[in-house]
RNA sequence: GCCGGGGUGGGGUAGCAUGGUUAUCCUAUGGGACUGUGGAUCCCAUGACUCGGGUUCAAAUCUCGGCCCCGGCCCCA
């Protein structure tokens, strides 16, 4: 017997039944959206990911020398790949380009709730605008997803920021370790207030300075209302360019209706270096979850990866998190296996239930009949457990006179029917799951 | 890598504090009976103390270590 490697999960039908209907409502919605599916491949050049990412980093990914000396990684993101397909097509592409892909990742983590070392992602970018409107569309997109999913704003809130809008405060404050500031901002949740002004402290700020902090962070709440709050209080060139561009996003959302969902929160900052301008979370408004989704504007990537410059926007969202979410709520669908029709057998009757599955199957029905020469009454059982929609009963006494009986197990009824009659028209007397 | 809580048939469990007959119950799976209605029922069978050391006449039970699971820290691209 072998065991399953940590951190990884195995689908068994009834489980990928209900994990099929999830993603096939984020697709469409994410294609309503005018996104086009695209895929790369699970394993790259490790130095795709060791070129922009510290060695923490490096430590996390599933790495190995291939037979041709290569060092090669299983992708930890997507996002690299995306944009090192961007760089080399970038000549033939015509702009914005909006892609999406759900891949398998890997990362070698200790998991936890909501995290494994394998899972899916949901991407989703927009490539080559730098308008505040394909920022909206992506966090609008995020917000009709949940919403398709199953949640609604009771549960769920979008925290949206500007990296920029932080940075330039910190400037006026006279702070330019933005990298040290910005890992502590990203902890304040978590910590007392206590720590958090030592944790600043630590790092030489002043009183004055981490009291101003303060005040700044907690100047979240309604996104237009802060933002417009934050234009009186804040002049400057750069600041008041951060804002107009916020304004424009929260108006946006605004006028899609999505502002129940969102708030402003300038102490989201989503890790480091990565993000250049608008970033936002998405988290359960009981926070009892870690984040669902995060997302941002990222606009020099592409010339890190030795491009052009492409300007882009967008989001990840774990299916671990999102299992979790849907299952509190009572909205992750049923596990159980579905199938049109189980044929029931009676005697020797292989060559009409041969003909009548061949005939329901070119129909499009989901098929099934005893393979185990099992009695009327176990037969029955199983077709219930193989989650069966109808059953037909081929006996040889009913034959004699062409009939068979068709019973409906969801309602239990049943009737004699001429075989005949099934195979002529089959969608007369049977019906489809879905 | 660090900290905490756990591991009893395929799944869910009782037993463990206070060591002592054949390890409890539900479920699942397989077989059989009811001679074509039973999505049943009844009968039979399968199947477990995570692994290794220690204490003891005796360990599922006490003890130490490994492995694994769950949760938290770190990190979260």
């Amino acid at each position: 017997m072998f065991e399953r490697l940590r951190g990884t999960r195995d689908f068994l039908p009834n489980e990928m039944a209900a994990r099929k209907k999830v993603f096939s409502t984020i697709k469409k919605t994410v294609e309503e959206f005018g996104f086009f599916e695209t895929d790369t491949p699970a394993i790259e050049l490790f130095d795709l990911y060791s070129i922009k990412s510290g060695e923490e980093i490096i430590e996390e990914l599933y790495a190995f020398e291939d037979k041709g000396g290569r060092m090669i990684s299983l992708r930890p993101e997507l996002t690299p790949s995306v944009v090192r397909v961007l760089v080399s097509k970038s000549k033939e592409l015509s702009f914005p380009v909006k892609w999406y892909s759900i891949p398998r990742l890997w990362r070698y983590e200790r998991p936890q709730s909501g995290r494994l070392r394998e899972f899916y992602q949901l991407n989703i970018d927009i490539f080559g605008s730098e308008d505040a409107r394909a920022d909206t569309e992506v966090i609008s997109c995020a917000i009709k997803l949940l919403c398709d999913l199953g949640f609604d704003d009771s549960d769920i809130e979008v925290r949206v920021s500007d990296r920029r809008l932080l940075q330039e405060f910190l400037l006026t404050l006279g702070i330019t370790n933005f990298h040290d500031v910005l890992r502590i901002i990203d902890k304040r949740e978590k910590i007392s207030q206590n720590d958090f002004k030592g944790m600043l402290f630590d790092i030489n700020l002043d009183d004055c300075q981490i009291n101003k902090i303060e005040t700044f962070l907690d100047s979240k709440g309604d996104l237009l209302q802060s933002i417009e709050e934050l234009s009186k209080n804040h002049k400057g060139e750069g600041i008041s360019k951060v804002i107009e561009s916020l304004k424009k996003i929260a108006q946006n959302l605004h006028d899609r209706g999505y502002e129940k969902f969102i708030s402003f929160d300038p102490s989201i900052v989503r890790g480091l270096d990565y993000y250049t301008g608008m970033v936002f979370e998405v988290h359960d408004r009981k926070r009892e979850f870690r984040a669902l989704f995060g997302g941002g504007r990222y606009d020099n990537l592409a010339e890190l990866f030795g491009g052009e410059h492409i300007p882009a926007v967008g989001f990840g969202m774990g299916d671990a998190v999102l299992e979790l979410m849907m299952r509190r709520k009572g909205i992750w669908p049923e596990e159980k296996l579905e199938l049109d029709v189980f044929i029931a057998t009676i005697g020797n009757v292989e060559k009409e239930v041969s003909k009548v599955s061949t005939v329901l199957r070119d129909s499009g029905f989901r098929v099934d009949f005893d393979l185990m020469s099992r009695n009327l009454s176990n037969q029955i059982k199983f077709a219930t457990k193989l989650g069966a929609r109808s059953l037909l009963i081929i006996g040889e006494r009913d034959l004699k006179d062409g009939n068979i009986t068709i019973r409906d197990l969801e309602t239990g009824k049943e009737s004699k029917i001429l075989l005949s009659e099934v195979v002529s028209s089959p969608s007369k007397h049977l019906t489809k799951v879905l």
